[in-house]
Order: structure tokens, then C-alpha cells, then sequence
DNA sequence: CCTACCGATCGGTAGG
DNA sequence: CCTACCGATCGGTAGG
């Protein structure tokens, strides 16, 4: 919201709605909530958004793209373990990036209607199987031990989906500090070599 | 929702509330639709509950009281690692014992009015706080590294907590095997020794 | 546990 | 971007 000043008024929003679905939830927001955050009536949203669906189904594609477009940037060239850091990394710093639209993101995009669900359900696997197939590589090459990766894997995203709650973005710790304690963690474990 | 027809109507209300605020959050949930689940009028819930926040607050606090009776029967003579084991899988046994309402546990308290929302925060803190205790007494035994607790603490409770979502319960892997892979990996690492 | 109903609020449209 | 308004639905109560 600290910028809304400098956005346009479909901006404004936008903004405004990833505020209000982070902190009362989709569902729990009306469009009138959204009109008085934005400083207009209820009807007038309707001249730039064309429904309540459409504003969430911009905000989770949107996350979509950036977390994709993070990915695209590790280097392939890296082992395993040191690909698996820059990937937590750059997860972690989309979501401290967008600290509203995260939560959002990772909380309320169950709200999407068909056909917007399966295409956000199908991008998400896409993503997942980025992150697998680093873990993969890290067990052919015999760096990483053989775990389940039913498993290791939602345990690997939830470790660092965590980092959009429990604390406010005044206090946030570095991005580059949760990323690298998560991967040493999840790396090395908690235990003396 | 399997054993409803075992349950007395109350009964009943809070496993359809349990099923229908997992499903479609508490929000989206209307006492029509939880009626409609049960079997008998809307109006009629108000023989047995008195307001829809009524029924959260029995899920959630339910849900509280198991997870602390579970820290209750961990071996307060083990080794702190041992004792982390054991508090992991406790965690995760109720959450698999309590499908539906884990999720409602985790997702919706935050519809909870006061004072019942400060009453929960304040169990979830003490909660928390038991974890990070075993935590440190690893620390101060020397067994554990010292890492970021503001980080290790929340990491490992998301850890623990995807176990309700993502597998359906048919799937779903033994809370043993769950519960023992994650303290591996946060104990251990992913990474051969 | 039901019928009947309350005032409030919902997402969205018509028409300018 | 506004005024005016639509039909549908909301949580809950009265009274039996």
C-alpha cells in the first residue's frame, strides 16, 4: 500500500485488493471493503476490473510469472546443492518482494474458478518439478542422500513459504539471511558435523 | 465425516463444519450450507450451537488441547534430539487423527473473535515456546548448532504442518514415516555426511 | 426441530 | 466515475 499514491487507478486496486484478501481473506472481502480502501464507489471498480474473480486471478499469475522468471535465472552450470541455494534464495526474495500479493498468492488462489484453477494448479506442478529435478540431480551425483521426495519436497516449500507470515515486514529478516539459514538447514541439518 | 452417523447431532454439526470450512474456508461457509450437510433446517443449528464463530472456537481450541496433551507424553529423560523425534511425530499423529479440523486449525482461526482469538494466539506461543525449549537444550548440550531461532522455529513448524494438505487422506503416508523423515532431514540434512 | 421472517449485505448491472 | 438499483444470500431470531 505504500506506494498507491503513484500508481494508476487500476493499480490502486490492485494494491488495495492484495491488502485486504491478505489480511481478511478472499471471501471475507466485499467489494465495497475494496471501493471505500480505494476512495471511490462500488460501482466504479467495475469500469477497470470486470469481475472479483479477475483482481485474484491477476494477483496469482502475476506471482506465478515472477516466481518462474526467478528460476529462469540460477545457473546451470552450478552443482546441485549450490543451484538449490540460489533457488530459495530467489523464492524467498519474490516473496518478500510482494509481501500482500504472497500471501495471496499461496492462501487464496482455491478461490479461482475453471478454468483459471487448472492453470494455476498445472503452474504450480511445473514449479514444484523445477525444485525436484534439482533435488534429483543432487542424488545422482551422490551429494544428496536418498529421501522420499513425497516427502522432502512439500517439506522444502512450506519451509519457505512460511517466510509471508509470522512476522511483519518492518521486522523482516534479509531475504538472503532466511534463504541461506533455510538451505543450510535443509542442507546440512541442525546437528554438529 | 466418516463416522457421522455415529455422532449425536451435535456431533454431527461440528464433523460437517469441520469437513466444510477445510473444503471452502469458514467464510465462503454458510450456516445453509452446513445446514443443508446435516440433514435438517438452518434455523435448527441454533438448538445445538449459538453463532457460527461458536463452532470454530470448539474446533480450534479442540485442536490445541490435543496437541498439548501430546507434548504431555513426550520423555522429558531423553536426549534432546530424541525428545525433537518424538514431539515431531506427536505433532503429526494429531494432525492425521484430526484430517479435517488440523486444516481448520491452521487456516481459520484468524476468524476467531476476541477475546477468543488472543486466548488462541496465546496457546499457539506457549506451544511454540515448548518446541524452542528442546531446541536450546540441544544447543546448550552442544548436539544442535546455533542457527537463527527467530528462523529454525518457524521453519520447522511449517515443516510439520503440510502434512494436512497436499495428500488426500487415502494416500496419505504413515505419520511414523512422515514425522521421522522430516526430524532426519532438520536434523541431519539432505547432504551425505 | 420446523415455518416464517428480520435487517443487512452480497456481487454486479443500467444508464448516464 | 456516479446514482440508483437488482435479485440473491447472509447470520440469526421469534414463536411454536
Amino acid at each position: 500500500m505504500a506506494l498507491t499514491q503513484t500508481l494508476d487507478r487500476k493499480g490502486q486496486i490492485q494494491a488495495a485488493a492484495q491488502n485486504l484478501f491478505r489480511e481478511r481473506g478472499f471471501a471475507a472481502t466485499s467489494m465495497r471493503d475494496l471501493a471505500k480502501a480505494v476512495g471511490i464507489e462500488p460501482a466504479s471498480l467495475y469500469s477497470h476490473i470486470t469481475s472479483k474473480e479477475s483482481i485474484l486471478r491477476e494477483i496469482c499469475f502475476h506471482m506465478a510469472d515472477q516466481f518462474f522468471e526467478q528460476l529462469d535465472q540460477i545457473d546451470g552450470q552450478a552443482n546441485p546443492a549450490e543451484q538449490l541455494k540460489q533457488a530459495i534464495i530467489g523464492h524467498i526474495s519474490v516473496i518478500r518482494k510482494n509481501y500482500d500479493a504472497s500471501a495471496v498468492f499461496l492462501h487464496e488462489w482455491r478461490f479461482l474458478e475453471e478454468p483459471n484453477l487448472g492453470r494455476f494448479k498445472s503452474l504450480r506442478r511445473d514449479y514444484e518439478q523445477r525444485f525436484r529435478a534439482i533435488l534429483e540431480a543432487g542424488q545422482a551425483a551422490g551429494q544428496f542422500r536418498q529421501m522420499n521426495m513425497k516427502i522432502v519436497l512439500p517439506t522444502l516449500f512450506s519451509s519457505m513459504n512460511w517466510a509471508y507470515e509470522h512476522v511483519k515486514p518492518a521486522t523482516l529478516l534479509p531475504p538472503e539471511e532466511v534463504g541461506e539459514t533455510i538451505w543450510r538447514l535443509f542442507v546440512q541439518g541442525l546437528e554438529h558435523k
